[in-house]
Order: structure tokens, then sequence, then C-alpha cells
DNA sequence: TTGTAAGCGTTATCAC
DNA sequence: GTGATAACGCTTACAA
């Protein structure tokens, strides 16, 4: 952290106020009552006769006067302040998330802040003890890893926390994700089903759930028709660049693999550029199914089969249950909403159309 | 795990304050020091002799405590939150955008408040002046439509502000965007030197500076080709179902456009895929260009004629004003900083290699 | 090197 | 209906 310059030394001459930094007590002196008479009109607690009530709407009007949410929640000890610390609003899943999220919290009056912790476990650590520091009401947390150090932070605070996406295992709280090891099996399954016997795994870092739990699920799969799927099995990071690079080495093969699971959607990406650049038609040579989708809003024409988890709703139905915790105070027992991801099977993974495209 | 406790009802026993819940004056206690050593502690400032920094940052850990920056900002007037209001983070530039403020502004300490008004100035509205109430040291706005109501809310409470990506007509505030007439020009002049004559403008709604802007670069590069573009302009919103809908009514003309340039990517992805269903070959009867390109993450292949903008890098760019603002409190002149986009000639608009994809 | 006192702007509590 | 007073947790200004 970069060190702050100190304020500028504070020359507020008491009596004449920089024109739009008014006090509660600027808007009480002009309008001839007690500063507290102006917080009960413009909070609408307590009562005002109508003449007060507009004496002092006028002076807030004519001062411009903003109030200061600072000293408000000083006291109330409420910031009316949501925090989404996730690994990368870049990804379109977290990005649709984060706009569930911001929406609910918004129509409930809460403002929210993003982090970006890119998988840094030492960042998720940072940025929630700010996030603490500053009082916020509530947060909801991907997890970086499977340690638990940031959600003991947080509940030493006694801050309601929601985990969204993954799930931290041995520990009970809060938590809204797809069922990663249904979709997974149920994708194999259908690779399995269109008759494919050499079925590589493409995953994300271990001790990430939704790594872990999608290849469960291939492995599950697999091992119920008779195989086993050890060898084929790759991981790396969650990105585009890690997908291509795994995909190039598992080209090298031999015999070379029929289908491709990739465990995300930018490995998918990465997995279909490869392919593409080395003229392996899809699904013609190879089939290639995903977990996530992209957004339709993104694409021209939908090509990959895929598990997709509806992302928006994950994202309000997360900043539900943290809404829930932070406005009533009765302590519940940690819910986990699992939803169901939707199979959907397109050309990637059959032979309707034609091959390549994307 | 158990359930979080409810917090303790106040029953504030001065000699037992609830764990995790410490506040300065906890700690002096423990140390056997007055709170102001504490607060020098722990910031840094002022000088602590070993053994009394020894002896609080024991106590700092025993009691698990966090400062309360509400308190803090309070006195200081400094919040280290920044606040980004866009319209629609769900859009590729912006989330990069956004991304790119968010690092600047964890870089420098800061927290990032992220704001949606879906082109709404009523929202916009609400949102600036809750900004406002909690006191955030700077605002980057992307205005929904050309009226300056929140731009002067903002400057009226003398906090910073930096638009982003669009202009205000007639207002001098510090802003990065990107050159629309410029950008749009050139690919115009792209489409010409082409051979196209019929060359049709989707662009966004009236009083959305990029969307005018692109207009107006259509406009400069026709006219000067003793062209006028007038009757093939269509305006909507920037989303993918406008566009589609805009593309099917351009599609019964007769003559029929031999190019669409479509005003920014959402638009684009409407427009290729209501050619698509068409059957119409994209460049074979129609070419296509955008404003906007689409990120590479999200692409197998690009395949769009476009001019990207350095979403990333204007995020970090408004960011980074912002704080200039917000550290230095000098009154510098407004700045305009404004980024050539970069024309990428792709197959949508050439006749290279095969006619229809991604 | 450390401490005292005051105050940041608001609201809870109790009084009139 | 309205007001006086204290407090929220911290830091600035000044003192020792």
């Amino acid at each position: 952290m970069k060190t702050i310059p100190k304020p500028a030394p504070s020359v507020n001459l008491k009596n004449k106020p920089a024109a739009g930094n008014a006090t509660i007590l600027d808007v009480a002196r002009r309008a001839g009552v007690a500063p507290i008479t102006v917080s009960r009109v413009i909070n609408q607690s307590g009562y005002a006769s109508p003449a007060t009530r507009a004496r002092v709407e006028a002076a807030v009007a004519a001062l411009g006067y903003v109030p200061n949410t600072l000293a408000r929640s000083l006291r109330s000890r409420r910031t009316h302040t949501l925090a989404l610390v996730l690994t990368d609003i870049t990804n379109p899943f977290f990005t649709l998330a984060a706009r569930g999220v911001e929406d609910t919290a918004a129509e409930a009056g809460f403002t929210l802040i993003v982090c970006n912790t890119d998988e840094s476990e030492e960042k998720e650590r940072r940025y929630v003890q700010m996030l603490l520091e500053k009082q916020v009401d509530g947060i909801i947390l991907v997890p970086a890893r499977g340690r638990i150090q940031s959600v003991r932070l947080v509940e030493a605070q006694h801050t309601p926390l929601v985990l969204l996406d993954r799930r931290l295992p041995g520990h009970r709280v809060d938590t809204v994700r797809c069922d990663s090891v249904g979709g997974a099996y149920q994708l194999t399954r259908h690779l399995l089903a269109g008759g494919h016997r050499h079925i590589a795994m493409l995953s994300g870092p271990k001790g990430v759930s939704t790594a872990d739990d999608r290849i469960k699920g291939y492995c599950r799969a697999l091992s119920e028709s008779g195989m086993k799927g050890g060898e084929l099995i790759r991981r790396g990071n969650f990105t585009c660049e890690s997908g291509a690079e795994m995909t190039r080495e598992l080209l090298s093969l031999e015999p070379r693999p029929t289908a491709i699971f990739a465990a995300n959607n930018f490995l998918a990406i990465g997995t279909l550029r490869t392919l593409h650049e080395a003229g392996i038609p899809v699904p013609g040579q190879v089939s290639v199914v995903a977990f996530d989708d992209l957004p339709a809003n993104l694409l021209v024409e939908p090509f990959l089969s895929a598990a997709s988890q509806p992302a928006y709703e994950m994202g309000q139905t997360a900043a539900r249950l943290l809404l829930d915790r932070v406005l009533q105070q009765s302590p519940s027992p940690p819910r986990e909403i699992i939803v169901p991801p939707q199979i959907i099977v397109r050309q990637s993974s059959t032979f309707l159309k034609h091959p390549v495209s994307s």
C-alpha cells in the first residue's frame, strides 16, 4: 500500500461552511430547530409538525445538505454496504453473478463493494480485513482456495457471510453453489452415450471445490461404465491459456482422446482454440463439452455443449441469504443452496450440423 | 461449526468486551497505554518505543482487534473508497474497464463500490446521492444521458469526478474516453474502400455521446465520398435485441444495404445473429463492422472487424486521474484523455476466408 | 516517547 | 411535537 499524504490542514471557519458541505447543525440553525429535529425529518422517524417539516426541507434544499452516513453508521452500526469478494469479475459467470448481487443489494438500499482476488489467498485475506475495518454489513465470498483463514476472520467479527460458487470442505456456512458433481456426471454420461471411450478432463487447481467436484463427477460416470479416468485428467488454472496448453499436450497422446471435458468456460475456449488452430474438426474428430455456458449475449450462435449455471440467479440468491442475516438477528442454522446446472447439448458433442464454428 | 451467535445484547461490560469487537480503548487498557498510542502503533504514525509497540501488538492480537474505519474516516475525512457508476457491468467493455479501475484502486489501498444504472438517469441520480452520503473519496461516472444533474450534485460536494467512456457536451470535467468520431470514420472509410455504397449504421440512444459521435464519424466519411447516410441510420438501444430488430428492418429495404456498421458490441452480436438466422453470408452478401471488440478471452476465433477500445487501460487511466485528484489537493484544470481505438480488419468485412462463422 | 482533551456528524435516550 | 445531552470509535492539536 502506498503512503497517503495527510489531509489538508482543516481551515474550517465555523460560521462559513463551504457551500455543499453543510452539516445537520447548519441545517438546524437555518431552520431554527435542533439537530435532532432535522434528523427526524430527513429520516422520517418521529413526528414533526408540517410547518417544521417545511422549514427543515427548505433549509436542506437551500444548503444542498447531504447527510453524512459515516456518522450515522458509527452510531447505528449499520453501513448498508455489502461486499463481494470473487476471483475475477472478468469471467462471464462471475460478471453475471455480480450483477445479480448488485441488483438485489440495490433494491434493498445497499451498496456493493467488489474485490478481485485472482485466486490469491493473500489478496483475499487483505481484502477481507479491509472490508471488516470498513464495517460492511455482510460479505459474499468466492473462496480462493480450500483454506478457511478469511472465513475465520469474518466470523470473529460476527459479520454475516455467504459463500458463492465454491464450498469449503468441513466448514458450515451459508452457501450458494451449483451441483458440480452432478453436472459433470451428466455431461460425462452424455459423452459415454455418444460412444466415447477416451475422454479427457481438464480442470482447475487442487483445493478449489468446483475443480475437485467436477473431476469427481467425471470419475463417477466413468467408473460406473467400468472405466478409469485417471490418466486423462489434467489440472491447470481456470484460464484460456491453461486450457490451450493442456489441450496441446493431449493431442500428442496415443491414442488421442476423442472427447474433451473442460471444467470451466475459459478452459473450454482455450481447448476449442487449440483444436481450431490444429485444424481438428469439432465434433468431427474431437467432441467438446464444458461446465459453464457462455452468456447468450456474447454469442452469435451457441455451439458448445455445456452444463449451464444460472449465474445471475445464484448471485441474487446469495445476496438474499446475506440480507436475511443482516436484517434479521435471528441466528438460524447455516443454509446450503445447491442449484442444478442445466445440461445443454449442442453441436460440439453431436454430429447434427457443420463441424467447426464458434 | 456453530451457528453465528447473536451480537451480545449490548450489555457491554466495559471490562469484558465481546471477543472480536474490541475497540481501541480495550486494546489500550490491555496494553497499559493511552488510545492514541495504540493509534500511533497501528498506523505507524508517530513514534513508539519497541517495548510499547510490542505490548500494543500483543494486545491487538489477543483481542482480535479490528480498527473501525468509520470512526477513522469521520475524523480524517478520507474513506479510501472510490465508486464506479456505469450502465451495465455485463457489457464486456465495462467489465474490463471495471477491472482496470479496481486493480488500480486496490494498489493504492482503495476499495471500489460498483453501481449499474442501466442507462437510467433516475437510478444514476439516486446512486450518486447515496455515494456522496457515504463520503466516497471520488467517483468515476459513465453518464447515462447528456444531462449533467448528477455531475452537479457531485461537484457541489467537492467530490473528485472522472467521466469514463462518454463525454458531457458543454461541461468541463476530467474525462477518459475513446475517439469515437475518428474510429467510426476509419471503419466507414474501410467499408467505402471495399466498394460498399449502401452502408447502414446502427447506433444507440440520442444524447449518449458515444452513440452520437459514432454516427458523426460515419457521416463524415460518407460525405467526404460525396454521399449522404441519413436514410440508413438507425437508433435503438445498445443491446443485442435492438441490434437484431434494426437489422431485420434493414433486410427488408430495397436495395438492401451491403454493409452494416454496429456502433457497439451488443448491437454487432444482434446483427450477426439476425444475418445468420436469415441465412445471409457474412461477408459474402453483407459486410459487418463494429465499434467495440469482444475480449479475446471469450472468442475461439475473432471474426468481426472492429474498432477496438483498450478498455482495461481506460479503466486504469480513469482511476489514476481520480486518485490524482483525491490525493493531491492541487486544483488543476480538467483533463480530457482521448485514446485512439485500434482498427482491426477481420473476416466479417473481407473476402479472405470462409464466409460465415462466429 | 507518551498522554490529555476535544471534536468529527450523527442518533439514542430521556426530558419537557 | 421538540429539545438537551451523551455517545459511537477514532484522530488532531497541543502538552508534558
